[in-house]
DNA sequence: CTGAAAGCGCTAACAT
DNA sequence: ATGTTAGCGCTTTCAG
């Protein structure tokens, strides 16, 4: 089934009949119709092997990912998915579990395919090295920036979510603030306590008690908030680095007979549904706009390829306060 | 940068580049070793596409999604990357959102780009309608099972894995069992009720509490269990179609002084971890071994790739029972 | 063992 | 408005 059979069947030339499906050449109305009608009959679809092959193009983006699609990465991809199949782009996806031996071979997969371009996600929060010098075609990196600063990088704004955050519990009434985060080592956990301590500086305000670092997860939280409850020290606010910590510190201020948020409101960071909404109440967080980090990762890359230009840097996209109930008032 | 500069640089023919660098001719050492040589210092890399255009075919399967890459979707891609890299295949995802018009003009966007094969994934627990009849290309559906026979499906094997959990139950010593699930016109709170009650009445046993439907939700689970503890029935075991619901029954539970596993025993369905290492106790779940759930697909289509041969109907893969304290006996 | 030649199916100048 | 032609970069007979 080639563009050949239809040129029989409508009585045209090959070259006619790649005109009249691209749209690109003139052709006469009728016979037009007439290719469309023997295309259809036959069910033809045009090989864009083939074409590519000729225009050097195949509207396919190569998509690295480091840390096997958790759960930050899905909608990074869904918002990338979505952009590139607004321009007909179609990517191909593989993982390269952060060892960069498998990337490097996924990126010499990605050469031989002739993709347009490369897009490389990993987890929020870390930075990453870059890819490979010399990539003839371009690289945008979404979530994990590169340490190469002549890359082009895409994350969300963590210090201004962090900043949101603080001023959030500010403006509801609450100075004498806790924060908990992950392991002190993640970028993630720094930016997000440098951020809490300046906009409570702004204010002439401090923690009450020292930033806890421990893991991501609930077991944490809980932990954690037992040891502020633990130390005395009065507290009416509590900043969490994640979703999964502000749960667990909403759990067992539950359970010690806390208020939340009458006498503690606590915030949380992701805006995770499945923590978020399960919480007992709701939990108030910041919304990374993962899904725009994606679709602005690849439109950054769809205007590399049109245009050829680059613009290096990282380039973070605002994050979005999503109030509930763990910091309402009264 | 084509086959012809290496050939250029080596000495040889383009035909001998081929020969060398695919393996597939019989070329002599010496030369062979001036063309790899050649070819790494001119950093060629075989254009895939042209290849791909004489051979008829692109190493590429496509994969059409309906469920946005849900929480089930993810391993089971993993597990399908994993198998396709292995043979050097890669995929290209689309996201069809269950809905059939995209759906369709992905499957067109496939067979333009001459995908060897489809793979299509949904949520677990529903069936679907085919894809489209006589397509050029094999076509292997993963967790949404098509509803034509003559397609082939694999699907975690829901129902034994509801036995398994049943049979745990009886096996720790607990008969006077509560069903909890989603909602009721999901395949999988019927199958999986089904499934328990056969087990059951293997014993002459029933369920104390007539089965509860709701939601998949956190907040139901602490719900139902709620209602069952208000009707004063008398129950040592809680089957729950989802890791949600378990955790939300064993934290009402908790919350009501009953002892977990103590005076009951909770179990769950999905081993999602994020559920199960946070509930206290840590919840006994059944695995849908989804990793392997996609792996077998893409082997399935691998095989129909290569062989033209795709057995139709639906494979089911086993479940696993993962014990831990929520199910555990003193 | 190596090379020349004929395409794979399409696109885009360039004629007509 | 339509057709002719010359490739895109590779693989694979088929000669030498």
């Amino acid at each position: 089934m080639t563009a050949g059979d239809v040129a029989a069947r409508a009585g045209v030339s090959i070259s006619t009949v790649s005109k009249a499906l691209s749209g690109k050449g003139a052709v006469r109305y009728e016979t037009k119709q007439r290719i469309l009608a023997a295309a259809r009959e036959l069910n033809f679809q045009t090989n864009q092997v083939a074409a590519s092959l000729f225009t050097g193009k195949t509207n396919t983006i190569g998509v690295i990912t480091s840390d096997r699609f958790g759960r930050l990465t899905v909608p990074v991809l869904l918002g990338a998915i979505e952009a590139l199949a607004e321009h007909e782009i179609a990517l191909v996806l593989c993982d390269g579990r952060g060892d960069p031996i498998r990337e490097q071979y996924f990126v010499d997969s990605f050469l031989r395919r002739r993709v347009d371009g490369i897009l490389v996600t990993g987890a929020g929060g870390f930075s990453r090295d870059s890819l490979r010098p010399d990539l003839p075609v371009p690289v945008v990196y979404a979530m994990a920036w590169s340490r190469d600063d002549r890359d082009t990088s895409v994350v969300p704004d963590d210090g201004e979510g962090a900043r949101t955050a603080a001023r959030h519990m500010l403006s509801t009434g609450r100075e004498q603030l806790v924060f908990i985060s992950g392991p002190q080592r993640d970028d993630a956990s720094r930016v997000r306590l440098a951020a809490t301590e300046e906009v409570l500086a702004g204010r002439d305000l401090r923690l009450v008690h020292e930033p806890l670092f421990g893991d991501w997860t609930e077991r944490w939280g809980r932990q954690a908030i037992k040891q502020v409850l633990l130390s005395g020290v009065a507290f009416d606010g509590v900043i969490c680095a994640s979703d999964q910590i502000a749960r667990g510190v909403t759990e067992a201020l539950r359970e010690a007979d806390v208020d939340v948020p009458g006498a503690v409101g606590v915030i949380g960071f992701d805006n995770w549904d499945v923590m978020v909404e399960a919480s007992r109440p709701p939990l108030s967080t910041i919304d990374m706009s993962l899904h725009e980090v994606g679709s602005a990762a690849a439109e950054a890359l769809i205007a590399a390829i049109d245009t050829g230009e680059l613009e290096p840097g990282i380039r973070r996209i605002d994050c979005q306060l999503v109030p509930r109930e763990s910091t309402s008032v009264a």
